[in-house]
RNA sequence: AGACCCAUGGUGUAAUGGUAGCACUCCGGUUUUUGGUACCGUCAGUCUAGGUUCGAAUCCUUGUGGGUCUACCA
């Protein structure tokens, strides 16, 4: 990193920032940035789009320039308003805004005609009456040239007439499409004449049945950024080999000269992104739908308890460049934890509960004790808990037989209860099957937290609830969805066959803290110890649902792993 | 296999002809009433072969590897 005059580490921008900053240097468009992010409404917004979200409106929102929202809704067999709404609600949870440029394609159908027609008159598109099978096979292939149709040299004025003809619904959906005169011998497939306009049919969600004929993708979406002058039209590297079409058409049409600019988008590991993939685990029910905490899409990661700020630094840590990439899920939960660390409060919750009686603690006393919501952030001030003679303990905190380092509850070993007393376990309580259901311990009075005047030393501390005063809830533990990290990628496997049977465990009765009483859908706690916590929005006061975003990092699994 | 794009530690991304850096992961340590956080440290990289140059991750050529393109989808 290079250090400039200031004595300060130089910011290192990616390529497109690079492109920006040397237009704006150059005073192209007077320096203005205006980008725009353009779903198609017929599905659920994903991680993938999240990227692609944050890019476009972080480069716009970088160089005081601003990003409109556009639906690019020109199959109107495929969309639908029902997603409009979905997605205008996830951009905006992500954290982004655009006022009240709200456009649609589907807007500027006339306008698109209008162009259409002018290609027509320069003589550069013509209707063609070819069949489907006969356009592909007239396409030629990749190595192969097309050959010309035999209606591309039909005269402007049969053109003319035919396209309003088209428009006028005179002809059977399929039976003739309008094309642009480029070029049946370019590399480039998508030179080779493409489709411009074709016929249907169809009822569309915005301007009902007004049109027969609806604008193929790329006469519609650089011509939109055009209209809406657009400076940089930022999309996924698929969309290179139609660089060349888009610029034609802004040439011929001597229109506003957006620029399309292609970056990778971002693959995660473990993650897919593919709609009909993702409908599949919806509609066979590997999730309970779109927003199940476990999906990738943005409804299910904000009910997962992924903060949008989390989001958009991952992006924003992933990086923008043009080589294909598989983001590690590591990155996205370490974003998650950062940014949960810093604004989420602590509370207490026993997920696998072992009853602690503390035999010296006077029957029906009960103690408030003083906790801090946060230690990172003092500003969140500190709770009351209240402490008895019967408490749950973490199943994991106690064992019989403890291996060498284990810090926590054994038989005859000493353990801070966090924010309450050290006790000592004396016996351990076992049912006929042998298992242990309670564990019988002394506190030490002088070790109150706070004014501990004992000095014992303790290894560890645990949390704990108080048998009377704890609520129940139930906790629903979530995992990556799938085992395998590229489960789309594995030829002759389905990518189910990588779905983790244990993405999901529900525990039915933990207990948790009094003060959660309170706590509303999707609030977010650090569960003391053992993760990430949110309320799900089906939870209610006679039944708390909390889901786990993420688990604390945990050194000790670690140490046990290696035996 | 036609054209186009890409190639830097395990992963992702910088270095714009001049000391290969940062983040995540991994491993080790310090602090800790969360085995969390914070902090410190270790390991680890320029795909190959040529060329240009005083000097190449960077420019050129070649090979190799990966990706994209042949929907009346976007």
């Amino acid at each position: 990193m290079e250090i400039n005059e200031a004595n300060e580490p130089k910011e290192s921008l990616n390529f497109i920032e690079e492109i920006v900053e040397e237009d704006i240097r150059n005073g192209k468009h007077g320096g203005r940035v205006h980008t725009r992010f353009p779903p198609e409404p017929n599905g659920y917004l994903h991680i993938g789009h999240a990227k692609a979200i944050v890019v476009s409106f972080g480069i716009a929102q970088k160089y005081g320039g601003i990003t409109n929202l556009r639906f690019d809704d020109t199959n109107p067999v495929t969309e639908d308003t029902e997603y409009v709404d979905a997605i205008k609600r996830d951009i905006h949870w992500l954290g982004y805004d655009w006022d009240d440029r709200e456009y649609y394609a589907s807007d500027y159908f006339p306008k698109l005609y209008e162009f259409a027609v002018d290609l027509v008159k320069k003589g550069l598109a013509y209707v063609d009456d070819s069949s489907p099978e006969e356009i592909a096979r007239m396409k030629g292939n990749p190595s192969q040239p097309g050959e010309e149709s035999p209606f591309r040299l039909r005269s402007i004025e049969e053109n003319l007439d035919l396209l309003e003809r088209m428009r006028n619904g005179e002809f059977e959906e399929g039976s003739r499409v309008l094309r642009a005169r480029v070029d049946m011998t370019s590399p480039n497939m998508h030179m080779r004449d493409p489709i411009i306009y074709r016929i249907k049919f169809a009822h569309h969600h915005r301007t009902g049945d007004q049109w027969c004929i609806y604008p193929m993708y790329d006469f519609a979406h650089g011509q939109s950024d055009s209209i809406e002058e657009i400076t940089h039209s930022l999309c996924s590297l698929e969309f290179r080999h139609h660089r060349p079409l888009y610029d034609w058409f802004i040439e011929k049409l001597e229109i506003f000269p957006s620029r399309q600019i292609e970056f990778a988008r971002m693959n995660v590991a473990f993650m897919i992104t593919s709609k009909r993939k993702l409908l599949q685990l919806v509609k066979e029910g590997y999730v309970t739908g779109w927003d199940d905490p476990r999906m990738p899409t943005l409804t299910g990661m904000r009910r997962r308890g992924y903060p949008p700020a989390a989001i958009r630094m991952f992006a924003d840590k992933a990086g923008v460049a043009r080589r294909d990439n598989i983001i590690e899920y590591e990155l996205l939960e370490s974003c998650v934890r950062e940014e949960l660390n810093r604004t989420s409060a602590r509370v207490m919750a026993v997920l696998n509960p072992l009853k602690v009686v503390l035999t010296n603690y006077p029957e029906g006393q009960v103690e408030q004790m003083d906790v801090e919501n946060n230690p990172e952030d003092d500003s969140m001030g500190t709770r009351q808990m209240p402490f008895s003679k019967e408490l749950y303990i973490e199943r994991d905190d106690f064992m019989e037989n403890p291996p060498p380092k284990y810090f926590r509850l054994a038989p005859g070993g000493e353990v801070r209860l966090k924010a309450g007393y050290i006790i000592r376990c004396d016996e351990v309580v076992k049912d006929q099957a042998g298992e242990i259901v309670e564990l019988r311990c002394a506190y030490y009075p002088n070790s109150r937290s706070g004014s501990d005047t004992s000095g014992i030393k303790v290894k560890g501390t645990i949390h704990w609830v108080s048998a009377p005063h704890a609520l129940e809830a139930e906790v629903r533990l979530y995992d990556r969805l799938f085992t395998d990290p590229t489960p789309d990628q594995h030829e002759g496997q389905d990518f189910k066959e990588f779905v983790n049977p244990e993405s999901l465990k529900v525990l039915e009765k933990a207990y948790v803290e009094p003060a959660l009483a309170e706590a509303k859908p999707m609030d977010q706690f650090q569960f003391l110890r053992m993760g990430y916590f949110s309320v799900d929005p089906d939870s209610t006061s006679a039944k708390m649902i909390f889901n786990r975003a993420v688990t604390l990092k945990d050194a000790w699994a670690k140490v046990q792993q290696k035996g």
